[in-house]
RNA sequence: CGGGCUGUGGCGCAGUUUGGUAGCGCGCGUGCUUUGGGAGCACGAGGUCGUCGGUUCAAGUCCGACCAGCCCGACCA
């Protein structure tokens, strides 16, 4: 914790003057835990679909898991900037990103008519600066900012989970050479796995497609929970982790038997995997048949076969084929590119076409698969021999069970929430802008960037994701909005008020940030409302315990509550706060 | 964009089937009582029933169009 890097914010609040609109009753709307809770907390209210207003308690947490990645960001030779959000087609046109990011992108005219996005994601302007720079003298860079960005997102949800207009963390690397590159990539993946620890998050890297953002290699940082999207398998034994978009598996080997003479024999009615293996289960099980699937990528037409028990990922198609879109192809194209309907199609004696293949395909013989007529099917055939692969890419997807590509044992499959995402991104950016800087012979090099991007506001909701029971949330104290509520029982007793002012002075000048609940309201709601917005100490005040010098302490993890005297608790609270702001 | 659902005081909902003076709980205001786990009584404020159009003597209710929100599938921090 830097001390000269305050709270904009007061440290100490009366719950009587404060602005802190809890709801008894959760929101009809809200599915996630998060947005539920953050909501009757009294933290966030919604304007429309995918937008949030943050009220002053959750403007107080997203300040902390700011100066939380400011702190570590810094730490790795950070340097913090703000560049402009609203930004000329112009700029995204030229990356070619305009037209890549379809409609996800903001689109806007101004005045003149000059056609403006909202920035998304903010590569070229970046790009765009680092012109600025000439010499490998002036690198490595590590610059950042945080900052709105905007996406039209097809379908907002979860509350703060999946919105439209969002706070990011982005940084980017700018290097002379990919060992640079590197470092820089690895400085972020250290400070990724420090920010989330700090906030409360077990936060884990793995392996990542790259999607549109494009580049070599990426990893996301990927919170475990069942509110979240993504799809990531992991093993206990090794290690291995990886989004299902990239994760691949050992497949055991198939015995084939010697290879034998591709054969065309009629499967009346037969149209599915399933139907084919029960009908002809000696030559036809799952495992020894060939799924084709055709597939538009950038709107040209590919075949794209695995085996007849697995299942393709569209992503690993993108990715492999590097195209922007993926789309299965309608019943009416397939009819008119193959010439047989979805259930009888093949890759045999097809040309003119991309056929692209699953590993697991490699070197098998003796395989079954449609003959591009309804109702006819091949048999005997040799992959390498009758089918006209133009290339070998990764496509099936994992399933749970799957051995370990790395150990072998069974991988796990669970669902977590991307909080965030580091790319290799390489010269595609300083390639489109220009940006070329001289080495120590004076040849220029392309610079090699790396961009880097936390969701502040998603973190916040991961945290509660994370750290919640069934009377609300429970902040880590590294983010909490408050670090200790005085809960004053009768605020209406003028000897339990005096305490409780003294204490909350007492508190406030010993530098913790305390909020003191003095609303004229029953003790209930009082209790009900601390534990619902998840301060982590509570600190309450009553008549008898004033009368005898104690009060109560209540950790808001668990609920424990314990007896102090009143000349303890400042001690106590200032010591167990002190440890924990940092975070883990 | 495809599929499902929902729009009625700040929040949660009933009323719509069968058209006829807009209701309930919570919350809010005032007063009295109460006060260690979401109090009680009394009085009170607050609603163009998502929008527009149509049918009708009469529309929250019937018809049409549109808009918005939520959930499930294809994208991302």
């Amino acid at each position: 914790m830097r001390p000269d890097i305050q709270l904009p914010c007061p440290f100490l609040m009366r719950w009587s003057e404060a602005f802190i609109p809890t709801l008894r009753e959760a929101p009809a709307d809200a599915e996630a835990v998060s947005h539920s809770l953050l909501v009757r907390g009294g933290f966030i209210r919604q304007l429309v679909a995918g937008s949030y207003t943050m009220l002053p308690l959750g403007q107080r947490v997203r300040l902390k898991v700011e100066r939380i990645i400011r702190e570590e960001m810094d730490a790795i030779g950070g340097q913090e900037l703000i560049l402009p959000t609203l930004h000329p087609a112009e700029v995204w046109k030229k990356s070619g990103r305009y037209d890549l990011m379809g409609d996800n992108l903001f689109k806007l005219k101004d005045r003149k008519g000059t056609d403006m996005v909202l920035g998304m994601t903010e590569e070229e302007i970046f790009a765009m600066l680092a012109l600025e720079l000439f010499s490998y003298r002036q690198l490595p860079q590590i610059w950042y900012q945080m900052h709105t960005k905007f996406r039209d997102e097809p379908r907002p949800k979860s509350g703060l989970l999946r919105v439209r207009e969002f706070t990011m963390k982005d940084s980017y690397t700018l290097d002379i050479d990919l060992p640079g590159l590197d470092t820089g990539f690895e400085k972020h993946r250290g400070a990724y796995r420090r920010i989330f620890a700090r906030m409360g998050l077990r936060a884990v890297d793995v392996e990542a497609s790259s999607g549109a953002m494009g580049g070599s290699e990426s990893v996301e940082f990927v919170q475990r929970s069942d509110a979240g999207e993504d799809w990531i398998v992991s093993c206990d034994n090794c290690g291995y982790r990886a989004n299902l978009e990239k994760a691949v598996s050992a497949v055991p080997a198939i015995d084939d038997g010697p290879s034998g003479e591709l054969e065309r024999y009629p499967t009346p009615g037969l149209r599915t995997i399933k139907a084919l293996a029960e009908a002809h289960p000696e030559i036809a099980a799952p495992e020894r048949q060939i799924k084709t699937l055709v597939y538009y990528v950038d709107g040209e037409a590919v075949l794209a076969t695995v085996r007849g028990d697995h299942e393709l990922h569209p992503q690993k198609l993108a990715d492999a084929t590097g195209a922007g879109t993926v789309r299965p192809g309608r019943p009416e194209e397939i009819r008119d590119l193959l010439g047989a309907d979805p259930g009888s199609l093949g890759a045999v004696g097809v040309e003119g076409l991309r056929i692209i293949a699953d590993p697991s395909l490699r070197g098998r013989v003796n395989m079954t698969t449609g003959a591009n007529t309804d109702d006819w099917h091949f048999k005997g055939v040799s992959v390498e021999r009758d089918i006209a692969v133009t290339e070998w890419a990764d496509l099936r997807s994992v399933e749970g069970g799957d051995p370990c590509v790395r150990c072998g044992q069974p991988l796990e499959m669970w669902k977590g929430i991307e909080v965030g995402h580091i790319f290799k991104l390489g010269t595609q950016y300083s390639e489109a802008f220009g940006v070329y800087v001289q080495d120590e012979a004076g040849v220029s090099h392309p610079i090699i960037m790396g961009s880097y991007g936390i969701g502040v506001e998603r973190g916040m909701a991961a945290v509660v994701e994370a750290n919640h029971d069934e009377a609300g949330i429970s902040w880590p104290v590294s983010v909490a909005p408050y670090e200790v509520v005085i809960t004053v029982v009768r605020a209406d007793d003028a000897e339990t008020m005096a305490a409780a002012s003294m204490l909350y002075d007492d508190l406030g000048a010993a530098g913790l940030e305390v909020l003191i609940d003095d609303r004229d309201e029953r003790p209930g709601v009082k209790f009900a409302d601390a534990e619902l917005i998840g301060v982590p100490y509570r600190v309450t005040v009553g008549p008898k315990g004033v009368a005898a010098g104690v009060v109560e302490m209540t950790t808001r993890r668990g609920l424990v509550t314990e007896e102090v005297t009143l000349s303890e608790v400042r001690t106590r609270l200032v010591s167990l706060i002190t440890g924990q702001r940092g975070g883990v």
